[in-house]
DNA sequence: ACTCTATTTAGATAATTGGCTAATTATCTA
DNA sequence: TAGATAATTAGCCAATTATCTAAATAGAGT
């Protein structure tokens, strides 16, 4: 849990997931599109894959990374449904007066 | 945003969150609630404070904290709904084919 | 005016993060 | 096998974060 929201403190990460949403890509395809270095894309990659946001697979000698939602739709909607947000039916055991 | 994410990324700022979701509460008696000292505490208030998450109200010597439901549910949901989350209700100009 | 209680600020330190360049690994293609 | 391309790892640095103890601030009660 605290792995997915410190991937996602990074606006970073966030847009990448955002750019993974259209459909799997490549990691240098990814990183062109960020005006950083491609290690630093590369480690952001790392962070997101241990928060388990993207799975990866081999493709030559391309990485193609894949969004992984259903660790994003646990997490932030596991978290808001604690506070009565959303659907609220991620936490059924919470009540009213 | 960024501000958000980064405080829900540490355990001891999201259990303080929960912990405010039953009413508010002063800074004191939240502090008690964890195994670090007040000054510790008091950094992850102003954390939480500064990404709009909680506010604060004086009461003599005393200040309460009270959870702002609004700036968690903008956040949670709000990105959510980018990825067809949830409601899907958060950013409504995507489109399927 | 003191004194006690509640909270924050100051100052120090260790660990983590985000960025870079250079080097390495893995794979493909000629 | 050699060379080119894609990605990650290694090593470094500056900035931020989390934690502590000690000190300062703000109110309340005597």
């Amino acid at each position: 849990m605290s792995d997915v929201f410190k991937a996602l403190a990074d606006p970073t990460r966030r847009e990448v997931l955002q750019r993974l949403k259209a459909g799997p890509m490549s990691a240098g395809r990814l990183a062109e599109a960020f005006p950083v270095s491609k290690p630093t894309m590369s480690a952001h990659f790392a962070v997101l894959r241990q928060a388990g946001l993207v799975t990866t697979q081999k493709d030559g000698n391309s990485v193609i990374y894949h969004l992984n939602v259903s660790v994003l739709e646990e997490a932030l909607l596991g978290f808001a449904g604690v506070f009565g947000l959303g659907s609220g039916a991620a936490s059924p055991q919470e009540e009213k007066s």
